[in-house]
DNA sequence: GTCTATATAAGGATAGAC
DNA sequence: GTCTATCCTTATATAGAC
């Protein structure tokens, strides 16, 4: 969150570069092969360096998958803003700009989500615990959405933990499932056409829903 | 399908139950633990012998895997003979039975769904596509379901595909993320729960929703 | 049918040259 | 900062004894 400017000096521009790469490389290929199948070596010639020169850079393995969890933190953290800066939406406005955006991808943000879901049996205990946390924490945000508009009487929702599971869910699904989604949808089409799906199922009034998307 | 009672002699019984032993304890820490990270050494363990004596009855790690998928053929044939055998009931009643037993754990039936699922990435190519293919069919299936339903005016669908998708993905979310799940639904309330969140989501009159499941 | 021992391969990580 | 060479560990799979 916070940006940099100025650098100490072009070496320590350099490392940060570097990095960038070698995780941007690395969460492509996790995502591609799945973390165990993709190996240093891979990842090393992926930046264009052999493995001993990816060593200078990275300390391991692990250190790449603790990156993209806390590379998420950030994700769920613009999406908490998205919702503050709206102000004094309708509840169903607010659900519906939140639940678009989080299901719509941007740049490797969406591939992070997905390996967190999917590539979790790799981690070590602890960084589980905290993908657990994370996923926990962004469920009870899109409660919070639900319960508002439940109150403002715009929602009627048997289950909202279920509900609000699935709108998690349905994020991690279309990065890891390309190979049957890629033909039919693009990214703000399964956006828009999930949220309106969601929306039909919870909302009171189903003509508030706005068409589009396909 | 075919169930063979009389064993030729008590050698080759012996062995299909080694074997079958030896394809549960694979499936089951397959999910709990993930494919690579499985060693064929635990399998053995698991079943109470060393790797020297597992290579005696399957081939390889590959082999056990290859099994999960053909297996997998089956739990989609029974549900095929569940929709043919219940004739002619309304397109909502046909929905509803087909996604609830859709989405409830059978033995491990459900647990390879989810293997299928998550695991595929560390499949041979073939058998990805092999996957691929059981997948998409039984999406057709569920699109065959929907379109039933809107030709005699009980649904209303904005993308069939979609909704089908949706409904063939919720039966592998159950297995791969019960550390949320389990505390708060068991098998049966999640089937019931979750078919009714979507047929409050297509149908044109949501008073036939059956109440249940929590 | 099950064991022990081992061949063989692959990957993560380090040492040290340049 | 990047390379080459190599160590160490782990895992699949096989050979052959019992």
């Amino acid at each position: 969150m916070t940006t940099r400017v100025h650098y100490e000096n072009k070496r320590e521009q350099t490392t940060r570069e570097r990095r960038k790469q070698i995780f941007d490389a690395a969460v492509h290929l996790f995502i591609k092969k799945g973390v165990v199948n993709t190996s240093m070596r891979e990842i090393a010639e992926a930046v264009g360096i052999t493995t001993g020169g990816l060593y200078h850079f990275i300390k391991s393995k692990d250190e790449i998958i603790r990156m993209v969890t806390e590379n998420s933190i950030y994700a769920h953290e613009s999406l908490k803003t998205l919702r503050k800066n709206l102000g004094n939406v309708s509840p169903t406005e607010a659900f519906r700009v939140c639940a678009k955006c989080w299901l719509t991808v941007q740049e490797f943000g969406l591939e992070q989500t997905a390996f967190l879901d999917r590539e979790k049996v790799h981690m070590e205990l602890d960084v589980q615990e905290a993908v657990s946390d994370l996923v926990r924490d962004l469920i009870h945000f899109f409660e919070d959405l639900l319960n508002d508009g439940i109150e403002a009487g715009e929602f009627e929702v048997d289950n909202v933990t279920l509900v609000a599971f699935n709108t998690y869910m349905l994020r991690g699904i279309f990065a890891t499932r390309q190979w049957f989604l890629k033909d039919r949808f693009t990214s703000e089409e399964y956006a828009t056409q999930q949220t309106n799906a969601i929306l039909k199922q919870i909302l009171v009034d189903r003509s508030k829903i706005q068409p589009g998307g396909g």
